[in-house]
DNA sequence: CCAAAAGTGTTGGTCTTACACCCATGC
DNA sequence: GCATGGGTGTAAGACCAACACTTTTGG
């Protein structure tokens, strides 16, 4: 019985999950999403909440269960069913924390992921699916993001994840329709124009027609 | 290592959903979904599988994963992680198979279930839940109907399910646009007058937006 | 002839999409 | 002054919801 994560943070402009390399076994040196056995007195849930804490120093973000895979021949050496989480992390709290149980952890895009060891290309395809959905009908983004952000920001989270253009206009009139978001007496100033910051009034997973 | 089963059909004008009557341990008496230990070299969908064949006597119909429950104190006596699946099952099909396991298998009313074992009161109102969704976004509800139905019979279906009345004009036509029913060259006969009967094109369950 | 379900179109409102120009800033 | 992203409104079409009468049959 063990848990694997598909952690997803965005930064650089692109989506990125976490992979650990494998020390050892018949898939050393293969990437895969990290994860560990669940205790005998552990819920599915604390373990994953471990497991996070971890490999990423975080508690209390966002955190799912993806589904559960469990052919038996999944791991060649012992039968291991495996609950597969998806979590939502802000690449800003991140600590990546030291580990000698793998050769490596580092963020991929996803766009751009190794060959993954055990059936995690099937977990991977199935937390980016879970992902694009969830993203258009609930308020999830907000677990991407930092507390404060522009409209901009905003809607270049949508079109990282969902691979395609949005149409500005529309994308404002819509989002500030839901009425989800606080503006800020503040803007943020950069290299062009000052952009007016908000704020979700409510940091916390609803089910709301996004796009 | 278990799965339980949410096998739901519809008779009677209502969807309902295979309890069993537990025999022996702290919940003897009460009633649960059916469910059984996953064998060591079974996959957990061939132990569904299994499960429903043995309940329900029916191989080949809709099931899917629901969520997997992982509490340890779920079942007092030992620690068990539960799979839970939901089914889809047409009526007629289904010959429920005699057991000496359980000390009675039958259909509840989802609206007047009892009471239930472990935790299988969150089980039932997930599988409610996804049933609904999915109904809405996808084809399946070919899985609850016969070969041959007729468009009233389906609207009905859908009444049922999503305990709302939904107009006819409305309703044929977004059902007929969609393109997924056959006409056929037949007629119910019935006490009134005759409907035309159809077929689903495709027995296969596809993303659709049906409502 | 009566009851019951089948069948059928139109309209108004809402929602979605497409689209272009000016603004404020840093460099 | 220019490059860059911020900010804004409108019009056309698609989609959805509401609505009532006639037909066909069995009993």
């Amino acid at each position: 019985m063990a848990v694997d994560l598909v952690i997803y943070t965005l930064t650089k402009k692109s989506l990125q999950c976490l992979l650990v390399q494998i020390k050892e076994g018949p898939f050393a040196d293969f990437w895969a999403f990290p994860g560990g056995l669940v205790g005998a007195g552990e819920s599915l849930d604390d373990a994953a909440v471990r497991e996070l804490q971890e490999r990423a120093g975080l508690k209390k973000v966002y955190l799912e269960q993806l589904y559960t895979f469990g052919k038996p021949e999944r791991d060649p050496r012992l039968r291991v069913v495996s609950v597969s989480y998806l979590a939502l992390v802000p690449y800003r709290k991140v600590k990546l924390q030291p580990t000698d149980k793998y050769a490596e952890v580092r963020w991929f895009p996803v766009t751009r992921l190794p060959q993954l060891a055990y059936d995690h290309d099937q977990v991977a395809r199935l937390a980016m699916e879970r992902l694009h959905a969830k993203l258009q009908y609930t308020n999830i983004v907000f677990s991407l993001l930092p507390p404060e952000f522009t409209l901009g920001e905003l809607q270049e989270v949508y079109e990282i994840i969902l691979r395609r253009p949005l149409d500005r206009r529309n994308f404002r009139k819509k989002i500030l329709a839901l009425g989800l978001l606080d503006p800020l007496p503040k803007l943020r100033r950069g290299a062009h124009r000052p952009a007016s910051l908000y704020a979700f009034k409510r940091n916390r997973p609803m089910v709301v027609e996004m796009l």
